[in-house]
RNA sequence: GGCGCGGUGGCAGAGUGGUUAUGCAGCGGCCUGCAAAGCCGUGUACGCCGGUUCGAUUCCGACCCGCGCCUCCA
């Protein structure tokens, strides 16, 4: 069975088939570095790791993802609190890549900067313009929609309708209203480059058709990123890129991941409701995020609340609950393979839930048996899996022992369940009890196992 | 108005033309000093109305409701 992947363009799952055989070349519409990653940013950047890594298991992968570090976000952000614009874009790209390294999620293997890739843009600019795709007016440049055809491809829309419809003041130096900005010019105070229209800086579309280019080629296979770009944003880029490269495709398969709602209400900066990564990760495990994120399809909405990550994190006890106690060598490890149906579930279009259920499917059949060589190689399976998915990295004991703050110390806990212990054993239930109660009140579920008590955070 | 997506059991959430999703919660049992964890068992779920079909939650049409995009946005 290939890979299945819901291409946006054919607007249906197909069967994936990479461009060369064997490699695979990926791009994912990465950050503009001007504040903290929200939770809703988070979703394409574990989404599209998780992709990496099943893609990964088959083919050698070249995934590229962005940090836009020019744009008008960004020139204000410094206007506004007066540091110097490389002082934020390199500041909030460090902290986007900790944060989503806590969300599991793998350096690509390539990270672009927009701000280096300038002279890319130039020349891709000055291609479009040469091939009647482009026109410069009044220091700008511009993309003339017109000239390309399948403009409206991606998003299915009509040009015409769109332009007839459009609700946006039309700048007089246009030709056309849908016509967007491949280069602007910069003021003194604004970041600019020297270009042949004059000091300028790049429009955001183009920077993403030009690094693309440059590290993956005309034609990628995989462009991903979220609905919400598909118009205009990746309707622009592969206008562009196919206009630049003799209208060949841009991307061979468009993937977008579903929007994610809080509390079932969009999130905004004027209804206050914006989750920070950075500060998510302040009392929520990473893996939990991560897995709340995963535990819808891609494709779907993800409505964010607090029993989302409740669910997650009881789904992870589970799974961390399974492999608990039981000691895997090296060698059982590096022997061990993912379940063939798990693997089977992300390679068709990513689908996490299903393989979720074959996840525990594994950790049932793990909970049931009493054979330690299999119980080994199952626990072994279970860290493959993990592996893949970007889950079970912790060690079970240090898992349950962090699962939420506490007011009381591991060896706190350890003396009181000694103490519990020899009341036990002393057939005195009462004092026994009590002890649990006590526990209980400092959050801390005990559980006497037939190697002696375990003890986990919860509730 | 245009384009697109969705409405599944108490909750979350896959999937399928006729046969168990899964997790959490609930109920019964086993285990346990009692619990917890685990295991076993347990739910007449597929928005509404028509149509196709031997049979539809699954295909088709209409309708109702919700959401996203069309302006920066993952």
């Amino acid at each position: 069975m290939t890979i299945q992947l819901h291409d946006t363009l054919r607007g249906r799952k197909v069967a994936f088939e990479p461009l060369k055989e064997g490699e695979v070349t990926m791009y994912l519409c990465g950050p503009t570095v001007y504040n903290y990653a929200h939770i809703g940013n988070a979703r394409p950047a574990v989404v599209f790791d998780l992709l990496a890594r099943v893609l990964r298991r088959r083919y050698t992968l070249t995934f590229a993802r962005n940090i836009t570090d020019v744009d008008d976000k960004i020139i204000a952000a410094s206007r506004e609190s007066g540091e110097p614009i490389e002082e934020i874009t390199a500041r909030y790209a460090k902290v986007y890549n900790e944060d989503m390294s806590a969300l599991g999620v793998q350096p690509p293997d390539v990270e672009p900067y927009a701000t280096r890739h300038i002279s890319e843009m130039i020349a891709m600019i000055e291609k479009l313009i040469a091939t009647g795709h482009a026109y410069e007016a009044d220091g700008h440049v511009l993309f003339d929609v017109e000239s390309h055809a399948a403009y409206g491809e991606l998003s299915k829309r009509d040009l015409r309708e769109m332009i007839a419809g459009s609700r946006v003041e039309v700048a007089p130096y246009k030709k056309a209203a849908q016509d967007f900005v491949l280069w602007k010019p910069s003021s003194d105070e604004q970041p600019g480059w020297t270009s042949p229209w004059g000091r300028g800086r790049p429009g955001w579309h183009i920077e993403c058709s030009a690094m693309a280019e440059k590290h993956l080629g005309e034609t990628i296979d995989i462009h991903a990123g979220g609905q919400d770009l598909v118009f205009p944003h990746h309707e622009n880029e592969c206008a562009q890129s196919r206009c630049a490269h003799g209208g060949a495709p841009f991307a061979r398969y468009w993937l977008h991941n579903g929007f994610l709602s809080i509390d079932e209400t969009k999130m905004s900066k004027s209804l206050g409701n914006v989750l920070l990564v950075h500060d998510l990760i302040e009392t929520i495990p990473g893996e939990v995020i991560r897995l709340a994120l995963l535990s819808a399809h891609y494709r779907q909405p993800l409505d964010w609340s607090a029993q989302t990550i409740d669910s997650a994190r009881r789904m992870l006890d589970r799974l961390y609950g399974a492999v608990r106690g039981i000691d895997v060598s090296p060698e059982a490890r590096a022997a061990a393979e993912v379940p063939e149906a798990l693997a089977a579930a992300l390679e068709d279009d990513l689908n996490t839930p299903k393989a979720m259920a074959e996840y525990f499917a594994l950790a049932r059949a793990l909970n049931k048996s009493n054979d330690p060589e299999e119980m080994e190689i199952l626990a072994a399976q279970m860290y493959a899996a993990g592996e893949l998915m970007g889950l079970l990295a912790s060690d079970p004991e240090e898992w349950f022992a962090g699962g939420a703050d506490g007011d009381m110390s591991s060896d706190a806990i350890e003396a009181l369940i000694a103490q519990r212990n020899e009341a036990r054993a002393a057939k005195d239930f009462q004092r026994a009890d009590a002890i649990r109660d006590e526990l209980a009140g400092a959050g801390v579920i005990i559980e006497d196992g037939a190697d002696g008590t375990t003890w986990r955070r919860g509730s």
